[in-house]
DNA sequence: GACAGCGCCTTACAACGTAAGGCAACCATA
DNA sequence: TATGGTTGCCTTACGTTGTAAGGCGCTGTC
């Protein structure tokens, strides 16, 4: 039973990183809820308590996840611009927006964390400082700008809004329920049924899961490049 | 001591709507964070456990809200939409969505509940259904109905997009750590400061508060429903 | 008048975040 | 080399949360 038994690796001594990692780690793993004090310090061969000295308690901890989640949007969004140097500011802007994207479909716990956040990350305020800086590049008017910043929304940071979840999205295979619920729902939703039947991609699949690629994204990426460019053009 | 001492009123017999009603109280008053069980029953004069009788756990609870909420939204939307009836597609999707706005407004707290749910409520999809009526009377194919639908994303339910929050909401008035906090933005978010310059609507105001107005809101629909529009046009 | 059950309460427990303090190993200094 | 402070982790303990289990009084019915 002696301490530090192990010849190699007597256990590296744990840092803001190495919490923050295994933190990120855990939650793309188990999810948000599954993030505690005493399951992350577990995962990392420690007790809960040890955590504190490198994080200043939980909601330091989110926010160092937030940060961390920012960070890769920022490095992501940065090459993609690079890549895209030299051409107008809509293709800029929307590799931004998918190199967001990609990173918030890495983390899929990171758009509920970030709204959750009861101030915004400071982090955001430098993505957005970047977005004014390529639309101004671009020719629009602070005022554009602004309002073009409002009409992103959550867009910005590659948000994608999924307006149909699985209604049971847990291991639940009842099928006789699910049709019966599907019949109930075509009454009850004459429209959305029939726009579901219409728009089935897969035919086969019945769960309404057809919805939140990436062609919605960049429709209405381009529905809103495409107002703001008249809008400059109007003079805003 | 008796028990049941006062004449009238003696503790009218506690339900499901009257806590349900209660807690929006509370919620309202207080934020989300004051609404746990046994705050609740408190307030409604009785134990904890007595709330089991008449709800489903926490949970439960909370699908109340939710269903309230999506309530109050969905008569306001058809309130909107009946004096806009004859109206051409946009001012009846419009005049719905500020009336869901005006919902939200009054419940701060219910866009943060609505997308911590696990699963979409169920009066959601009324909504979106009667939404896509709407377009399809407008006639929309079901296609665009369906990009329309994730175009307009929380928008529809009236979220209003909060770009800007006051960096600390609380009672904080520390005004020199505020203007050097001013300067240091000044420096690392150029654009961002230079835009806030130039928009700041009520010039005495340096909190940044000067965002999510109407106009915003407004502008964001505008932008959506002119490039639908189009879309319908070039034929989706 | 016995009895069923509804409505509320009491008690208790596990899990959470975290305050307070302890203890071993290190490191600089005298 | 002895010593005292600092660092890094642990132990214990507390308050708060949601809620399972069961008790107890009132009310209505046969």
């Amino acid at each position: 039973m002696g301490s530090r038994m192990g010849a190699k690796n007597p256990r590296e001594p744990l840092s803001r990183e190495r919490a923050l990692a295994a933190a990120i780690a855990l939650v793309d793993a188990e999810g948000l809820p599954a993030l505690t004090m005493r399951r992350l310090a577990a995962e990392l061969g420690v007790e809960a308590m040890s955590l504190y000295y490198h994080l200043p308690g939980k909601e330091g901890l989110l926010d160092g996840l937030v940060d961390t989640v920012i960070g890769e949007i920022e490095a992501a969004a940065r090459r993609a611009e690079a890549t895209a140097a030299g051409e107008d500011w809509r293709t800029r802007l929307g590799q931004r927006f998918l190199a967001a994207r990609t990173v918030m479909l890495r983390h899929p716990w990171a758009p509920a964390l970030l709204s959750s956040r009861p101030t915004i990350p400071a982090g955001v305020y430098a993505y957005y400082d970047a977005i004014i800086a390529t639309l101004r590049d671009g020719g629009f008017s602070y005022r554009i700008a602004h309002r073009a910043l409002h009409a992103f929304g959550s867009l910005a940071l590659g948000f994608a809004q999924e307006v149909f979840r699985p209604a049971s999205a847990g291991g639940q295979t009842d099928v006789e329920a699910a049709e019966a619920e599907l019949a109930a729902m075509a009454e009850a939703l004459p429209h959305l049924t029939a726009m579901a039947a219409a728009e089935a991609h897969d035919a086969a699949d019945p769960t309404l899961g057809w919805c939140d690629s990436q062609i919605e994204f960049e429709f209405t990426l381009d529905l809103l490049f495409d107002g703001l460019e008249r809008a400059r053009a109007t003079g805003g």
